[in-house]
DNA sequence: GATGAATGAGTGTTCATTCAT
DNA sequence: AATGAATGAACACTCATTCAT
């Protein structure tokens, strides 16, 4: 089957909009439903539970999302180029959609622990992208040998997230992809080698 | 005795206790008053409601928290010295107090959008000490004039709490303190002058 | 099964029955939905809240209260003949529905000042009739001209009222439609023209 | 001892202006402690209960009343005089005391059954005086001897009763005692002895 | 007598999930 | 496959009353 069930992605797009705009402690199941135009026992047939769908969204949207960063990055040689590719396209995929940058920057967190560590999961894939950058540009050289790699994506991932996230926080107020030079400059001065 | 409000304090520690151990939906109001050695209602007479209990836990803790690293900054005298006494002391707060860090890197960001809301007005009191510091670097010249400061701070502080999380999710296992040179290195080799 | 909503008065009428035996302030949404046989969230599909039951039992049942006294009215001709069915047939409706007799004369007087006034809308309805009754008889010339209708509704309201409420409280002891005679016979004499 | 303790009264005091003010559900002892410029505690030095401060509010301000009605009727002779003082001294006393009117038509009748039984027990007093004028009023011809004593009274409380209600509901907006005589007018119709 | 801090029992309502149709 | 009516567990908060001071 090439293509998935299109209830499954109508709900699943559903539930963005609905978490979205109600956030998520507001985003019932029938509200989902209801947005969806299905029933509520519909989406039980598609999702094992509420969570499930949750995790599925983070799966299916954060898929679509290191698709698009690693088909970018592939097209760069160097690893600083790399970087800045990722950086800029996760700006500009989050700048393009208002409501999945809200869902997963603010409403997202606030589901439980147990869920968030499923989510981390799915996070995974995306920090696996930023080890080989960094570990690539040890490879070259371009980067320092002595740069740890978890302090080293840490950075990365939380600079960017964080960045993120005030600009949601702020209501999405200025330009988000038009930073990604600067933020990509601090980086790679902490990464390259000390100049005597 | 000579405790001010031996009640209000108890019930705070209580609750940091509860919500580390039991999660933030699982921390009860009566879980609270239980593990505070009061009943139920006696809660009610130090705090408005349970949200109120999650903020003054917040700003009691935040605010010892940032009195600490502002001492400690004061002591040094170059901005570097300061980032690096503000990195150190953060981590070795943290690495006392088991249980403040998971409430404060994993429970509390499950609050709601409110609550959060108003844990984002303490944090402020946080990010003000880091921008002093960037300030400062950039008025003695040990740091670029054209860092910009909210980029700055975006990185300190999301890479400070990326790598707090990081290690409080993987249980506590290794020595988060002994980070903090590391860290410290990349943020100054990024905020320097650029070298020919 | 042709019962229209057969849930929502199944849940009326255990209401009725749950406060008559009970009480009001010992009939809890659990104890209503346990005597009318289904799920205390099923209730909330029925209605809004728990005033909305109260609200809707004393609609319910005192537009079925109006509705029969108003056929019982048409049936006479004469004024006298109305008020004397009207409070023959309160008074027996009344009787015939033991648990109902306390609800409406003892124990939704306790409900709160919100709630006495939405009872108070659905009354006026009672009081219409009376209103009609009064009015038609002076315009036969039955009943005097200078006789002021608000006195008259309250003499006829408040004596009936009275009058159940004493049956009620005297644990219905006696019977009250045998009564319907001598209170009739108080009201036309002072409603009628003074003979000279 | 001739006059209880100040502080009896001065609760008893506070807590009809409390619950005149506040509602009945809303006149928590605390509130009426501090209305009356008192301790919690000490509240329930002078009442045992808070039932007990309700009850003895009733008690004292309806002995005042019926005194107050009793020194009136004393002066008159007739049975329908008497009737007549009854009715106009017992509006003008709640015409003169708006927080008292408030109090006994509207919010002490959200009270518990058993607390209306204990209320029920002092009104009897008020009916006795009733009924004392009925009983003479047959003695001495004015009224019908086949006039039953439980009906008259029913009739004549009711009435005033929804008389007062109806008044205190319209927010006291027109004069009270001004009704009197023609209450009374459609009392005695009822009573006198049918002229052929 | 007077205080007021502390107590703890009690309940309306929501919403994820099920299952008969 | 699709429906949606029915389920029932779970919890923050109030306030009359007590009692050590």
């Amino acid at each position: 089957m090439k293509q998935k069930k299109p209830k499954y992605r109508q709900i699943i797009d559903a539930a963005v909009i609905v978490i979205a705009e109600n956030g998520y402690h507001q985003a019932q199941v029938s509200k989902i439903a209801k947005q969806a135009g299905v029933a509520d026992g519909t989406i039980y047939l598609y999702f094992k539970n509420k969570e499930d769908i949750l995790v599925s969204l983070f799966q299916e949207k954060m898929g679509i999302f290191i698709e698009k960063i690693e088909e970018e990055i592939e097209l760069k040689s160097s690893a600083a180029e790399k970087l800045y590719s990722l950086i800029e396209k996760h700006f500009s995929l989050l700048a393009e959609d208002h409501h999945l940058a809200i869902v997963t920057q603010l409403e997202l967190r606030q589901s439980n622990k147990e869920l968030r560590l499923r989510i981390n999961e799915v996070l995974k894939g995306y920090l696996n992208v930023v080890d080989k950058i960094v570990t690539a540009g040890q490879e070259t050289g371009e980067f320092r040998e002595d740069l740890e790699l978890r302090l080293a994506r840490q950075m990365i991932f939380g600079t960017i997230d964080e960045t993120v996230t005030t600009w949601v926080m702020n209501d999405q107020k200025y330009d988000l992809p038009s930073q990604a030079k600067k933020v990509h400059d601090l980086f790679v001065y902490g990464f390259k080698h000390l100049e005597k």
